[in-house]
DNA sequence: AGACAAGCCTGTACGC
DNA sequence: TGCGTACAGGCTTGTC
């Protein structure tokens, strides 16, 4: 399930592959893929159109056109997007939209679970990202997260840990996975009430948040054991060798040996080790 | 066979 | 009262 450093290795390659290329073909066969606004009206908002850049805000994709209007992509749980060099190639399985390219390559959004969309935005804020998305919160990544600022953030707060980290409003771009390999680098529990976190308490969480996403980013990602998050030229991530907790119930921390534990916290699986993290 | 996993939205209930 | 939080349900399909 793509978050912030499985997203940004996707943006990476857009950068790098699509941006100055311009749309000479849209496809939506999909029927819910395209859900923001008509089908017409997204193929009209494209057709013609030059990629000018491709950013990230949380986990989703902001792709800018040459008209100012910005092509939107969330990947929710099991979207993907594809670049493929040669047309020729069979569309996969749950391929719903395939935009066409003046090189004669391909950008595929593939999705079995249809949670994921695309859409184009033409309404922007100041910081040029899409008015709808203004609700997301802090980006680690792109606006830094110092302790002082995350500590701003929690304030007030009455929650856990986890659901603090999952909710987009105040940090943008962590899901299940990052929260708790983030929990583990900062040794607090998931389940930590925010409200007793102390100032050393936020340091480390903030050191955690920057230290776990940077190097996940570094390694591209983290593909699990269904192998379906894979970067737009189709390869695996790397960071899935290096979780700590995530998907290890049962399994020994990395740090102490102690079998890693999994509970629910805030509705979701969370794993923790109960040696390392209180 | 059916529970479960995921992200995000919506609706509703509850407590300070 | 009102706000923030909690929880459940919906959406979907591949996997165990």
């Amino acid at each position: 399930m793509p978050e912030l450093p499985e997203v940004e290795t996707v943006r990476l390659g857009l950068a790098a592959a699509v941006v100055g290329r311009r749309v000479e073909g849209v496809e939506v066969t999909g029927v819910r893929s395209v859900r923001r606004q008509s089908k017409a009206a997204f193929k009209k908002a494209l057709l013609g159109r030059t990629f000018a850049g491709a950013l990230r805000r949380g986990k989703y994709l902001l792709v800018p056109l040459d008209d100012g209007a910005v092509l939107v992509a969330h990947l929710r749980m099991s979207g993907q997007l594809v670049h493929v060099v040669d047309p020729a190639l069979p569309r996969v399985l749950h391929t719903h939209v395939v935009l066409g390219l003046d090189d004669a390559s391909e950008l595929r959004f593939v999705d079995p679970r249809t949670f994921g969309e695309l859409f184009v935005a033409a309404e922007l804020g100041p910081d040029g990202v899409p008015v709808v998305l203004a609700g997301l919160g802090t980006d680690p990544l792109v606006d830094g997260l110092p302790a002082a600022r995350l500590g701003e953030l929690l304030h007030g707060r009455r929650t856990t840990l986890k659901a603090f980290l999952l909710d987009q409003r105040f940090v943008a771009g962590i899901g299940n996975l990052y929260a708790d390999e983030i929990c583990h680098a900062a040794g607090l529990l998931p389940s930590r009430r925010t409200e007793t976190l102390t100032a050393g308490d936020v340091e480390r969480l903030a050191a955690a948040v920057a230290g776990v996403l940077a190097e996940a980013v570094r390694l591209r990602g983290s593909s699990l054991r269904d192998a379906r998050y894979r970067d737009l030229a189709g390869a695996l991530g790397g960071y899935q060798a290096h979780h700590a907790v995530y998907d290890r119930a049962g399994e020994p921390c990395p740090s102490c040996g102690v079998a890693v534990e999994r509970i629910r916290v805030a509705g979701r699986s969370a794993h923790f080790c109960p040696a390392c993290q209180s």
